[in-house]
DNA sequence: TTTTGTAAAGTTTTT
DNA sequence: CTTTACAAAA
């Protein structure tokens, strides 16, 4: 062991480490394997074993290499290293492995006939991409859809398969993957036209570049001298392979000359020392490719890999842990891990059944009031979902209740039409060769230029061997009548003008990109013909465009040194997770997938439903279930103090009410653990669609255990619940609806009477707040306290 | 070419 | 229920 003459690793980045952790920071060889359970300080971890590695000179901090899943994440480990290091963390590489490989990429891009400032196509330029190649094939007849073609494509770029890989394994005989192949070719044919790259190249072509350019890849290895990779439990087979090319040994013919590290005894570069961290427990990729067998098999492929167990818990109570383990143990084929806690037990579990999504919104509302009104922020309170279409209910309840709320990823807003229209036109100015973005913006806004005339400039581009660009630019010679050749000389004339200047060798200098946008929108007249048409839905179009406007500039202000690809870049690889602002006041909505990593003090997990989770389309895929489960343990696992589990015995599809039983999922958990609010039970014996105001079934009548739907609903729940007969005061009859009205103009002020219709008569408590903002407190007589945002609720004054 | 209308299809999760 | 696709009319 080499590492003896280093300086010892500073005890105030051991202390306070249990040992496990303690052995994770301290541990010296090529490869460590830090299983780290949910909410084990795993990131405590891995920042404190880079600052050991920089404090006893182990490593310089440009030989640091931290990769992992978003861009949050690698903020987030940034930010806790250059709290133990100061301003040492500049010099590391601590990304995402998206960000990496394009820094990566941008860098060689000569080396490969791409210009610096290649496009990056979203899941939706991608579609859009191979939607037009299906369609031209007729492939959609033969049962092979853009969605299906695109999910083999991806499966295959991640499995770093080409094309001509395909060709040489796939079935000749079967026809479907015949066409599967023919697209996959013309679609990365297409890309390459368009000098573009989609999410999955970014890997996989980091990975061909490095093996088709041992010296490049030589430059990077000898930097990179320690990778620390985090969620290794989610990587793809592309992922790994870039990983092991980083991290293996380069033999002496490649070494750089001027390689001042200490080399082996044969003249290569040693090894770099890989640390990985993960969790096969909370492996909720495999869609994505993300093969579990990276880290299940991490000490074969790495032999003499030292392996760590973190299992002790600092995040959550011991019933949260409870319930979490309880209900993981029913995967099999896992390595056996425990979590537990030195906390105490703290609180039970509440559950909820509501009748639909809306009964079970206001569920969460409520709660979300009871908890503020007790000393917990907004920010420390989070509501996951299986779905991203369970949110509308959620929303609209939540609107209606006067809680803040913020939605992490969903339809984000770079996927706005109009938005998308806008960066189109600056990826056209960065990249001329990306066709796609012309066609895009070659009418919006509108000139008169169709379907017919883009074939035809297309076809002149081919004919004389030109891009589509440069066809623009010869408006005249397209043949088409003089007012679209004037419209279409305008256009190439405002790119080009754009793109002068942004110049760096333009003798005034260039112009900030935010500048060079609004001259674009100025010159084009996007924004103007939103506002011309009167429309509100296209004002607020318009608010949208300014508002991506503000982000340009604000991008201006941040990186002075910045330029037109960096701001693409940063706008490509935005993530749900990454604009998670911990400082607002608000509750944060997301997926079950984006909760990964994240933590809160209270949590409501909704939709705790057959079919919904485990979704029903989990349970055709091999797997499925087993991962629909980690899913689950991932959500439960987010909790610190407080766990909500909450479900909807009906919810409505396109329109459609249908029936849902509770999950499966519930009953891995021991009843002891859960206090049921409204039991499903409860919930299906209530008498529905009852008038609001009857006495329903808040008397005797109801009987536990005795309505069961199905075996499901046996045992676990309802039954220990004891019989609470004031529970019909703060329940109700009528489902809750997402009834709305506008009532901007309600005057209310304590002592008023009001009719709600969800809740009945009620007495106005208190007015809180001015204008559009106005929240009412109110006691309504049958369902107890409520707080309404007074401009929608569906509310009269008696 | 664009607008307007009607019909059909669609929802898992995301870097 | 919504979004998207395609056809016919302006």
């Amino acid at each position: 062991m080499t590492y003896l003459s280093y300086d010892p690793i500073p005890a105030d980045l051991v202390d306070g480490l249990n040992p496990p952790q303690r052995a994770a920071v301290e541990y010296r060889g090529d490869a460590l394997l830090i299983i780290a359970g949910a909410g084990s300080g795993k990131t405590r971890v891995l920042t404190h074993r880079i600052a050991g590695l920089i404090a006893t000179r182990e490593a310089w901090p440009s030989q640091i290499l931290a990769i992992t899943f978003t861009n949050k994440a690698a903020a987030e480990m940034r930010e806790r290293v250059g709290h133990l290091l100061g301003e040492t963390v500049q010099g590391m590489w601590i990304s995402t492995f998206h960000s990496a490989c394009v820094r990566i990429l941008r860098r060689e891009a000569e080396k490969f006939g791409y210009p610096q400032g290649f496009t990056i196509y979203d899941s939706a330029d991608s579609k859009a991409l191979v939607k037009r190649i299906v369609k031209a094939l007729e492939a959609e007849s033969l049962g092979v859809t853009p969605s299906h073609a695109l999910n083999r494509i991806s499966a295959l770029k991640n499995e770093l398969i080409d094309p001509d890989g395909f060709a040489r394994k796939v079935d000749a005989s079967n026809p479907r993957d015949q066409l599967v192949l023919e697209i996959y070719r013309q679609y990365q044919r297409e890309l390459e036209r368009n000098r573009a790259f989609d999410f999955d190249d970014l890997i996989t072509q980091t990975v061909w570049l490095f093996r088709a350019f041992p010296d490049i890849a030589a430059l990077y290895r000898r930097r990179f001298r320690h990778v620390l990779v985090d969620e290794y439990q989610d990587t793809n087979h592309a992922q790994y392979a870039l990983i092991r090319e980083l991290t293996h040994a380069t033999p002496a013919q490649h070494v750089p000359a001027d390689t001042r590290i200490e080399l082996a005894a044969d003249g290569s570069i040693p090894p770099a020392s890989l640390t990985v961290v993960g969790d096969s427990d909370q492996s909720i990729y495999a869609f994505r490719g993300a093969d579990i067998r990276n880290i299940t098999e991490f000490e074969h492929d790495f032999p003499g890999a030292e392996t760590i167990l973190l299992e002790q818990n600092y995040r959550s109570t011991q019933n949260i842990l409870d319930a979490a383990n309880a209900v993981i143990g029913n995967n099999f084929d896992r390595r056996e891990k425990s979590l537990w806690t030195a906390e105490g037990a703290g609180k039970q579990i509440v559950g909820f059944a509501g009748f639909s999504a809306h009964d079970e919104a206001q569920f969460v509302a409520d709660e979300i009031h009871k908890l503020h009104d007790s000393g917990t922020n907004f920010n420390d309170i989070a509501v996951f979902y299986r779905t991203n279409a369970q949110t509308r209910a959620l929303e609209e309840i939540l609107i209606r209740s006067a809680v803040p709320y913020r939605l992490i990823g969903g339809t984000k807003f770079y996927e706005r039409a109009e938005v998308k229209d806008i960066l189109a036109y600056l990826l056209s100015v960065a990249n001329p060769n990306d066709e796609l973005s012309l066609r895009r913006i070659i009418n919006a806004p509108k000139r008169g230029i169709g379907p017919a005339t883009v074939t035809a400039i297309s076809n002149f581009a081919n004919e004389h061997d030109i891009t589509f660009r440069e066809a623009l630019r010869r408006a005249d010679d397209l043949g088409v009548g003089p007012k679209l050749r004037g419209k279409i000389a305008e256009l190439a004339q405002i790119l080009d003008h754009a793109e002068a200047s942004i110049d760096p060798q333009r003798p005034t200098g260039p112009v900030l990109v935010s500048k060079m946008l609004e001259t674009i929108i100025e010159q084009t007249g996007y924004i103007d013909a939103l506002r011309a048409t009167g429309n509100p839905q296209d004002d607020a179009r318009a608010e949208n465009v300014e508002e991506f406007i503000n982000v340009a500039k604000e991008f201006d202000k941040q990186h002075p040194d910045g330029n037109l690809v960096d701001l693409l870049t940063e706008v490509a690889l935005v993530a749900a997770a990454d604009d998670i602002d911990d400082e607002s006041g608000a509750v944060s909505l997301m997926t079950l997938h984006t909760a990964k990593g994240l933590e809160y003090e209270a949590v409501f997990l909704t939709g705790v439903e057959e079919e919904l989770l485990p979704h029903r389309m989990s349970a055709d895929e091999p797997g499925g279930l087993a991962e629909e489960r980690r899913l689950f343990y991932v959500g439960i696992t987010r909790a610190r103090q407080v766990l909500h589990l909450s479900l909807a015995v009906s919810r409505t599809q396109y329109g459609e009410a249908s029936t849902a039983m509770p999950s499966r999922f519930l009953d891995e958990i021991p009843a002891s653990l859960i206090a049921w609010r409204q039991s499903p039970q409860d919930v299906m014996s209530r008498p529905t669609l009852r008038p609001t105001g009857s006495s329903g079934w808040g008397g005797g009548e109801r009987r536990f255990g005795e309505v069961r739907t199905s075996n499901v609903l046996e045992g676990a729940r309802g039954l220990k619940e004891p019989f609470n007969p004031r529970r019909g005061k703060r329940s109700f009859d009528n489902t809750v609806t997402g009834a709305v009205k506008d009532n901007a103009d309600l005057e209310l002020a304590h002592g008023d009477r009001v009719k709600h219709t969800d809740f009945g008569d009620g007495t106005v408590r208190a007015v809180l707040g001015t204008g559009s903002k106005r929240v009412a407190e109110v006691d309504f007589d049958e369902v107890g306290r409520k707080k309404l945002l007074i401009k929608v609720a569906p509310l009269e004054k008696l």
